[in-house]
DNA sequence: GTTTGAATTAGACAGAGTCCAATTCGTAAC
DNA sequence: GTTACGAATTGGACTCTGTCTAATTCAAAC
């Protein structure tokens, strides 16, 4: 299908997704997954509860908890730990690790099909792997520290 | 000097260990930096105040959490935060990674000498790193999920 | 024993996230 | 178009981790 343009995504097809992942389309996941997943930004629960209700209050915050965790619990979405008092919600499932600026605050992601980890030890027996964070912390040079 | 034994900590030597870092040696503060490297475990700041008053009650929860912070700021300890709702605090500073099992809630350390990664991107002009954090989350093979 | 600044304290407070019982929604059957 | 019913949503109370503040205590210097 060439000019594809697969990147797009509309309230129709993302109802297809949820389906896809066993998730039922209701109105207030519809609106979650489309503030996720057109902008391509880690976001916290108020960010995605503020963007969901701009116009009039639509969405409760149990709502958006529940719909989060329930994408989580489905794959659809990961979380991200970087801040203690913050969970972002990242709508990138590929493999991928991520940079946090400790300055701004700001999360970028970095690609993970170049890197390698080599030298782990073995996992404990009767042990598997549910995924691996790597997390890089920087800052700018001439910040005082 | 064979046959020394420098993993014995005592509160005479943490005092000294404060005092290298520029910090005053309260009793209160000895007892935290006791509870934290006598063990070479990973504590949370409740686990922390918990170890603190097992006998009878002598330190309050703002002296415990201004103390693991200052602890932090002076470099003597290193924060994990591998839950979203739980930061643990970690006595070993030598570089090193983590391993999460998430099942139990259980943080084990991963010596980092023999890890290499390799393939990251370079970091944008003007940014220095901080540090690098790598969590393995591991769960039991036979857990349903 | 006084003085003085640093450290500690209790308890009120803040913010993220969870829980629960009551309501509303959407759909399938009629 | 109504009805029925399970699933989803809701507001609000609640919990938990961590912070703040004003008052008190401590310990070292004199």
């Amino acid at each position: 299908m060439p000019g594809m343009v697969s990147t797009q995504f509309t309230r129709d097809n993302l109802a297809d997704k949820l389906r896809a992942h066993g998730i039922n389309p209701t109105h207030q996941r519809i609106e979650i997954a489309f503030a996720l997943f057109s902008r391509h930004e880690h976001l916290s629960a108020d960010q995605v509860m503020a963007i969901v209700n701009e116009r009039h209050s639509e969405t409760s915050k149990a709502t958006v908890y529940n719909t989060l965790n329930l994408f989580l619990e489905k794959k659809l979405i990961r979380e991200v730990i970087v801040d203690p008092n913050k969970v972002f919600y990242d709508p990138n499932t590929e493999p991928h690790y991520h940079l946090y600026d400790l300055q701004s605050g700001r999360l970028t992601d970095i690609d993970a099909s170049d890197v390698r980890v080599t030298g782990l030890p073995a996992l404990p027996s009767g042990m598997v792997t549910e995924g691996m964070d790597i997390i890089i912390r920087v800052r700018p040079s001439d910040a005082a520290h």
